[in-house]
DNA sequence: CACGATGTTCCCTG
DNA sequence: CCAGGGAACATCGT
C-alpha cells in the first residue's frame, strides 16, 4: 500500500488522534520482524523501547520519503540530557497505522500499540516487511537515519538539473527502475512511478540515459512532482480534512484505476494497457501513449 | 495449489 | 568501488 501519500495519509492519522497527548503505556509484539533490527539501534530492543514510551508526550512528527518519524518528549530526567524519544515507522509493503478505542485488544499481526487517552494507537503488518525504529537523545538532536536525507521531490533542491544528473548517472537502467531508487526519488513507489511514466508519455522500459536531455527531464521533471502533488491532495487530503479511510476516490483519469487488473483500457486512448516485469517490478503502462520521445538536444 | 502483491536489502556479476 | 539484476524476506487473498 504505502508511498509518499499513503505513508503521509497514515502518519497524519495518528497525529491527529494523539498529538500532545500522553502515552500512558505501550506495548510492542516483539515476535513481530517489524522489530528485527531495533536491538542493533536500540539495547533492549522492543521490550525496552516499550518502556521508554511509557509517560512519554507526543511533541511532533513528519515523514522523509517513505520513513515517518514521530517525536516524543520524555520526562525530565536526573542524568543525562537525553529526553527526546524518535519513533521511527516503515510500513514495508503492508503496514498501516490506526486508531482504536482505548479498551482495544492486540489482533493477529499488531506489532506496536500506544495507549492514549481514550484511544490507541495501533501499528499493524501483516507481511512484516515494515521496519520500527527508536533513537534517544537530547532536545534539538536529530537520530541519525534522518542525516543526509536526499532532497524531497517537491522541495526547492529537487531541480531539474540534479534529475538529469541522476538519469546520466544511471543511464544504463530502465527509467521505470531508477524512478523507484528512494535515494533520489523519496516516496516514489511502483504505482506512483507507473502514473508518472504514463503522465510523461515516456514508455518504462527507456533507458534513463535516453532521457537526459533537458527538454525530455525537465517534462519528467514536472510529472513527477505533479504525481506527488495530486496523490497528497487525493488520497492524504493535504491542505485539507484527512480522508475517512484510503479508499478515497481516485479520477479515472488517472492510469491508477485502471491499472490493477489484466484486461485495463488507457484513459488518454482507449487502448489496451500492458502489464509487464520491468525493473524486477509489475509494470502496467499503455503502448498507444508511451512513445519513445524523439533524440533531442541537450 | 500456484501466483502475485503500492518495499528493501543483500549478494552476485561485469 | 560502481551499476545493474535477481533472489529473499513472510503472509494473505484470488
Amino acid at each position: 500500500m504505502p508511498e509518499l501519500a499513503e505513508v503521509e495519509f497514515f502518519r497524519r492519522r495518528w497525529w491527529e488522534a494523539g498529538a500532545r497527548g500522553r502515552v500512558r503505556a505501550a506495548e510492542a509484539q516483539p515476535r513481530s520482524l517489524v522489530f528485527r533490527h531495533l536491538a542493533r539501534e536500540f539495547p533492549g530492543g522492543a521490550a525496552a523501547m516499550a518502556k521508554s514510551l511509557a509517560g512519554a508526550r507526543l511533541a511532533g512528527s513528519g515523514t522523509d520519503g517513505k520513513q515517518m518519524w514521530f517525536v516524543f518528549s520524555l520526562k525530565k530526567l536526573r542524568k543525562g540530557n537525553r529526553s527526546t524519544l524518535w519513533l521511527g515507522i516503515h510500513l514495508g509493503m503492508t503496514g498501516e497505522m490506526r486508531v482504536e478505542p482505548a479498551d482495544y485488544s492486540v489482533r493477529k499481526h499488531d506489532a506496536l500499540i500506544l495507549r492514549l487517552a481514550g484511544r490507541s494507537l495501533v501499528f499493524h503488518d501483516p507481511r512484516q516487511f515494515g521496519r520500527v525504529r527508536v533513537w534517544r537523545g537530547a532536545k534539538g538532536e536529530a537520530p541519525p537515519w534522518r542525516n543526509n536525507l536526499p532532497p524531497e521531490i517537491l522541495s526547492p533542491a529537487f531541480t531539474v538539473g540534479r534529475l538529469r544528473g541522476v538519469l546520466v548517472r544511471h543511464g544504463r537502467a530502465p527509467v521505470k527502475a531508477v524512478l523507484l531508487n528512494q535515494k533520489y526519488f523519496p516516496g516514489v513507489g511502483n504505482w506512483m512511478a507507473d502514473e508518472i511514466l504514463w503522465r510523461a508519455a515516456i514508455p518504462p522500459a527507456t533507458l534513463a540515459g535516453q532521457l537526459a536531455s533537458a527538454a525530455t527531464a525537465k517534462k519528467l521533471h514536472a510529472k513527477i512532482r505533479q504525481v506527488a502533488r495530486d496523490a497528497l491532495r487525493v488520497i492524504a487530503g493535504a491542505g485539507g480534512k484527512l480522508p475517512p479511510d484510503l479508499n478515497v476516490h481516485i479520477p479515472d483519469a488517472w492510469l491508477f484505476n485502471h491499472r490493477w487488473a489484466d484486461g485495463g483500457l488507457c484513459p488518454k486512448t482507449q487502448k489496451p494497457l500492458r502489464r509487464e516485469e520491468i525493473g524486477g517490478r509489475t509494470t502496467c503502462w499503455s503502448p498507444a501513449w508511451q512513445r519513445r520521445p524523439k533524440p533531442g538536444g541537450t
